[in-house]
DNA sequence: AAACCTACTTACCTATATATAAGTAACTAT
DNA sequence: ATAGTTACTTATATATAGGTAAGTAGGTTT
């Protein structure tokens, strides 16, 4: 993967969190790039070849980051850590939705190839989110009602919808939003 | 307002609610009503138009329900269970995503009377959630942690990504999770 | 030195979005 | 009867999106 490679994704990434699927083009990215549309075409002729590369790459970027921790033997309280940390970084690099919000809302109207990858991501996700919460629960780290499948919905529905609403608010409540799911998660630091 | 009128917001809000505002366009509401595109600029000149007239009065509507339910004495239970009906409601009514979601993804990139609406609505709707959590915490009805504002804004981020997260996995999770949301309020029905 | 590959550009196509202007048919008020 | 209004249509403009085909400059291989 070579230099300018890399830059398609990376500005491909940055567009599509801060204005969803078809909010963004190939133009946009070629403009920041200093080179022509059609190059872009070369790397990933369809732009669902573009995005889904983008959600796949996520996904193993996130799985990999979940594995590190339990593997290290990490409990439910530093599974879960490591995502917020992550949600933070991501909102820090100027990524102001989440990358499944970002392709969520057109969901059903996108190319199967998209539909597929957001869904792997996003299940993977909430899986990860389970398996945490059953850890925390088990060892006595958590206290929250409900299953523990429900809550990883929860959780990550909640992710989600702040992440949007940071957008408006800022850094500081998505700070404080994440405290208050840990409040109720029974989490104690 | 005409029928034609009429039945322009309602496939604008249905479209706008299933596909976020960049998509769907004029030509989609028009193919709906077996009309041409220009008929509908007749009413609504602009896109930003249709959509602020939208926002505008989904907050006129958000804001009487619950200025009903203060009136007639409701507590903060009654108060906020009014606006969980209101999103079911809007679920089955198959406007996948609550409005201000549909919106927010594009904050920053919009016209100025769509952001200027839409931020008014979302503080008109947390503000009413804020009202409901301080008269229900007062009341004894329920049990936080955290400010009555911090507890307002999670609620709305969380309906907001919930909203969405059941594009994939359906109203029972919808439910389900709302469900989650009253119990971490300290809500005992 | 010829052939080939890489990383693009040039040129073009088709479809669509967001409008605007001008026209018209049917109804409405005076 | 005429003037105005309502509810559209027709025709057109401009910009952009997504995509393809063919060409090319420069480096690499044989």
């Amino acid at each position: 993967m070579n230099q300018t490679q890399e830059q398609i994704l990376h500005y491909a990434r940055l567009f599509l969190q801060s204005r969803g699927y078809n909010g963004f083009s190939y133009r946009d990215i070629a403009r920041k790039l200093d080179i022509k549309n059609a190059a872009i075409h070369n790397y990933y002729p369809k732009k669902e070849d573009l995005v889904a590369t983008l959600l796949e790459e996520s996904r193993k970027e996130i799985n990999a980051n979940f594995s590190r921790v339990v593997e290290s033997g990490g409990g439910g309280k530093e599974q879960l850590q490591s995502y917020f940390d992550y949600t933070f970084q991501d909102y820090d690099n100027g990524r102001r939705i989440c990358l499944p919000g970002s392709v969520i809302v057109y969901h059903g109207e996108l190319p199967d190839k998209v539909q597929e990858q957001n869904l792997l991501l996003i299940d993977n996700i909430i899986g990860w989110f389970s398996r945490a919460l059953k850890t925390g629960r088990e060892q006595g780290e958590f206290n929250f009602s409900g299953s523990v499948d429900e809550r990883a919905d929860l959780i990550a529905g909640t992710l989600l919808g702040i992440r949007q609403l940071s957008t408006l608010k800022g850094r500081d409540t998505l700070v404080k939003t994440i405290t208050l799911i840990k409040a109720d998660l029974g989490w104690i630091d």
